[in-house]
RNA sequence: GGGCGCGUAGCUCAGCGGGAGAGCACCACCUUGACACGGUGGGGGUCACAGGUUCAAUCCCUGUCGCGCCCA
């Protein structure tokens, strides 16, 4: 029996702790059974489990418990990312706090301290991935950082590099000072930052007095300076095309150079063009075949190693220019600034709001910085990726969002990977003296070609760089199957079936992981890719710390229940939007749960128990085929939307279902047979709600499995744990379900007119009045013949009978179907 | 500036050519022997606005306004 009250704590440990000790979780490569394979996209393994998460993971463990019950052999991979710099600076932080650091430390040192950090730290968001109830098959664990997966990273690079597809390359990259390592496009932000806009004087070549006011946000990168550019039209400027200013402080002469990039109304129309350090400076160059010299280095500290100063009179002056070397970049903008004011350069400063790119991570200003790196060529992967996409061979839900992938890959750029971190797959590239490279799968192999090429044995360096973390993580939907080895399970498991995942994210995995996919099998990486919205508070708000609307799932679970919760996400997730969570709508499905609960302890009192001989193909009352029907009915919805992925419809099915149908209605009428004397019309009943009552069990299990579970096992349904192996609900053939749905449904209707008349008219509970059927078919009479009880009860009818002839006088009246129900109120009015 | 999406009951959102809906919240009544985390009943919307197509538009088309996100 069930205990008085839900009370999700007492048993959700004890379940989850069940099924994983079974194996319930595990794919089996070697059954018949179809696959169904779901990677997860690996959280961060510095990360700890958030609302997000929790909405990502719900919807996947929705989709493999549904897909498990049906028969398919699910396979639901587990693993966490290593997150490069994020786990590089957690270790960093810790080292700090020991007054060491890793420099001082050495490469072998430091990352012995970071698998140590990761083999006590590391398994965070794993636990709480089990306290959500994700049956992810967990002795299957990988992280990126494994021994294998490492050898699928350096297997790609050499084949990528082989093909051609891998190169080096000189180019701008987004530079993190504080991390000092390149960055991704993607973990750069930008931020509105209240700067100002410089207006400086750059002499006129062979005119004294004359000036070309340029207009900029960084006056420190003047240094760099190889150019002025103005647009080709604009009149104010055209004499000085093709002639040359004095660049201040440093004193060379640059060109004038007519350039689109200049925008006519903005600033001064006139642009300092520093290719060294602007992305759009940069493309300048390249196009007027600029010097590029660097002024920043990699602490973003002036560095004068590239230039050539020259005194110019009131204009430069090499010692002060010279005492700029190693200031911080924003500490020589406000010396420079300062003597450029001296000097009488600056034309005026206007106060100016505008947007600055900075390190996601270290919160500070990226610098675009010249640097040697590894690029991928991502346009040439991009192209079949985008095919797959457009031929349907993988297929976005829902489908807007393949404007988004499309938009992405069709203006990919070339994707540099290398990042000068520690922790990270090293890049398998060696150097000769010479500096000629040898990519090779390991030290023997690059030697080996060394000597092929020099004709002896060289000393060769190893790139002390690693790659980007997404350079694994796009590999993950193979690598975790033991690519590039031919296993058992990628021949079964590859292509997956779906990826799951948040619209933010389709440019770090799902186009990543499509272009490697492609690459390295032939075949795309997954079938469907099903995105989500971000969870917002109440409000619609983003969370963040900061402004303290964080909503914790661990602490969610211990207040409601992990199936409260994932209730609630799966209910509110409408395709294509965000979800606004609020803590009353977990309230409020705890609610739901706790109805589910008692309408099974109601069942087992009344000796509702499983019966496996129960032939639903057999049933005779109207009652009993009805709710077999609905159920029937509510299977098809369940799956209809789960097919589509609409997890919003799944949920509201069963909601419907249990509550409105099954509790609401079924039970009540149920009542009066189960409280009356045993025969076959209560056996029946009995049979139909046991049979009933497993079907929303198990239709339930994939959304709430632990309440599921528990009242399975506690009811007799099956030992401990093992709903979750059970059959998913079939439709059953119902003999005359047509008829019984128009008896049922007229019984609910005339219970509803008579109850609204009734309230309507103030007429407590307390009082049963008679209900008079006027122009009643006999149908309808015998109907109401056979529902007369249920009437007395639901209708607090006295008596139910016909009436012919003339309405009597203070009767209330409502219709239903072709008869008339009349209702004698005139003396039990409340008024 | 370009793209995508959204504007339907107080809130969150379904619906999408012919009947305006759900859940929650609200109001009233009800301690009925599963459940007050409950039951019953009820109020509440010119479906953002303006044109157009159609026998018919919340739904299709065009435009306007407002909001959000992504990209530059």
């Amino acid at each position: 029996m069930l205990d008085k009250s839900y009370d999700p704590a007492s048993f959700e440990g004890r379940l989850y702790a069940a099924w994983e000790a079974s194996g319930a979780f595990s794919a089996r490569p070697e059954s018949p059974a179809r696959p169904f394979a779901i990677v997860i996209p690996p959280p961060n393994v510095t990360g700890s489990l958030h609302i997000g998460h929790a909405l990502n993971n719900t919807l996947q463990d929705i989709l493999i418990r549904w897909r498990r019950m049906q028969g398919r052999d699910a396979l639901w991979m587990p693993g966490t990312d290593h997150a490069g710099i994020a786990t590089q600076m957690v270790v960093e932080r810790l080292l700090a706090a020991e007054g060491l650091d890793r420099r001082r430390l050495g490469r072998e040192a430091f990352l012995a301290r970071v698998w140590e950090w990761k083999a006590q730290s590391g398994g965070t968001i794993t636990r709480q991935l089990r306290r959500l109830g994700a049956s992810l098959d967990w002795p299957r664990e990988r992280f990126t950082m494994d021994e294998g997966l490492s050898e699928a990273v350096v297997e790609v690079f050499v084949r990528l590099h082989r093909d051609g597809l891998i190169y080096r390359d000189r180019r701008l990259v987004n530079w993190d000072p504080v991390f000092q390592t390149a960055i991704s496009d993607l973990e750069v932000e930008s931020r509105e930052v209240k700067g100002s806009l410089w207006h400086l004087r750059y002499p006129v070549e062979g005119e004294p007095g004359r000036f070309l006011v340029v207009a900029t946000t960084r006056p420190e990168t003047l240094l760099g300076d190889t150019a002025v550019a103005v647009h080709p039209e604009d009149a104010r400027f055209r004499d000085l095309i093709g002639r040359h200013v004095i660049l201040p402080l440093v004193g060379r002469r640059i060109p004038v150079v007519a350039d689109e990039h200049s925008d006519p109304e903005k600033g001064s129309g006139a642009v300092k063009i520093t290719p060294a350090h602007d992305f759009d400076d940069f493309e300048v160059g390249r196009r007027h075949g600029l010097e590029m010299p660097s002024v920043l280095d990699a602490d973003a500290k002036v560095t004068l190693a590239e230039l050539r100063l020259s005194a110019v009179a009131g204009v430069a002056d090499p010692a002060f220019t010279r005492s700029l070397e190693g200031l911080d970049r924003f500490e020589a903008r406000a010396r420079i600034v300062a003597e450029l004011e001296r000097l009488g350069l600056v034309e005026k400063i206007e106060p100016h709001t505008h947007m600055v790119p900075h390190g996601d991570r270290s919160g500070v200003p990226i610098e675009p910085r010249l640097t040697l790196q590894w690029y991928v060529d991502a346009k040439r992967l991009a192209g079949p990726a985008i095919r797959a996409v457009e031929t349907g061979q993988t297929v976005f839900v829902p489908r807007q969002f393949e404007n988004t992938y499309f938009a992405w890959m069709r203006d990919i750029q070339p994707w540099c990977v290398s990042r000068q971190l520690w922790w990270g797959h090293q890049i398998p590239a060696w150097y000769a003296p010479d500096g000629e490279v040898f990519v090779a799968r390991s030290e023997a192999e690059a030697r080996e070609q060394a000597r092929a090429r020099f004709g002896r044995d060289v000393p060769l360096e190893r790139d002390p760089d690693v790659l980007d973390t997404w350079f694994s993580s796009a590999l993950w939907p193979f690598s975790t199957l033991g690519w590039p080895r031919e296993t058992p399970e990628l021949a079964k498991y590859y292509p997956g079936d779906v990826l799951v995942t948040g619209f933010d994210i389709i440019f770090f995995w799902v186009a990543r992981m499509m272009m490697m996919g492609i690459y390295c099998m032939g075949e795309v990486p997954f079938r469907t890719v099903c995105i989500h919205g971000l969870v917002r508070d109440e409000r619609g708000q983003k969370m963040s710390k900061s402004k303290g609307n964080v909503m914790d799932p661990l602490e969610l679970i211990e207040a409601y229940g992990a199936d409260a919760l994932r209730f609630a996400i799966a209910a509110l997730n409408a395709p294509g939007r965000d979800i606004k969570l609020g803590r009353q709508r977990v309230e409020g499905y705890r609610a739901f749960c706790t109805k589910i609960w008692n309408a099974a302890r109601f069942c087992g009192m009344n000796g509702i128990v499983p019966d496996p001989a129960f032939d639903p193909g057999r049933v005779e009352t109207p009652l009993a085929r009805w709710v077999l029907d609905a159920a029937n009915r509510a299977v098809a919805e369940a799956d209809a939307a789960l097919e589509a992925f609409r997890f919003d419809e799944y949920a509201a099915a069963c909601y419907r279902f249990a509550w409105g149908t099954f509790c609401d209605w079924f039970l009540e009428f149920a009542k009066p047979v189960l409280a009356g004397p045993d025969g076959p019309e209560k056996a029946e009943v009995k049979g139909a709600a046991q049979h009933v009552l497993g079907v929303l069990l198990r239709l339930l299990h994939p959304v709430m499995p632990f309440l599921t579970e528990e009242i399975w096992h506690r009811l007799g349904y099956g030992p401990e744990g093992s709903l979750i192996r059970a059959e998913w609900p079939k439709p059953v053939a119902v003999p005359g379900a047509a008829e019984a749905r128009a008896e049922l449904e007229w019984v609910v209707a005339l219970v509803s007119e008579v109850r609204a008349v009734r309230a309507e008219m103030n007429v407590p509970p307390s009082v049963q009045v008679p209900i008079w059927l006027a122009g009643a078919s006999g149908e309808t009479l015998a109907r109401a013949a056979r529902w007369r009880e249920i009437l007395g009860r639901l209708a607090r009818a006295s008596e139910v009978a016909a009436l012919s002839g003339e309405a009597p006088r203070g009767v209330a009246q409502a219709v239903v179907g072709e008869a008339t129900v009349m209702l004698p109120l005139a003396d039990v009015m409340v008024l």
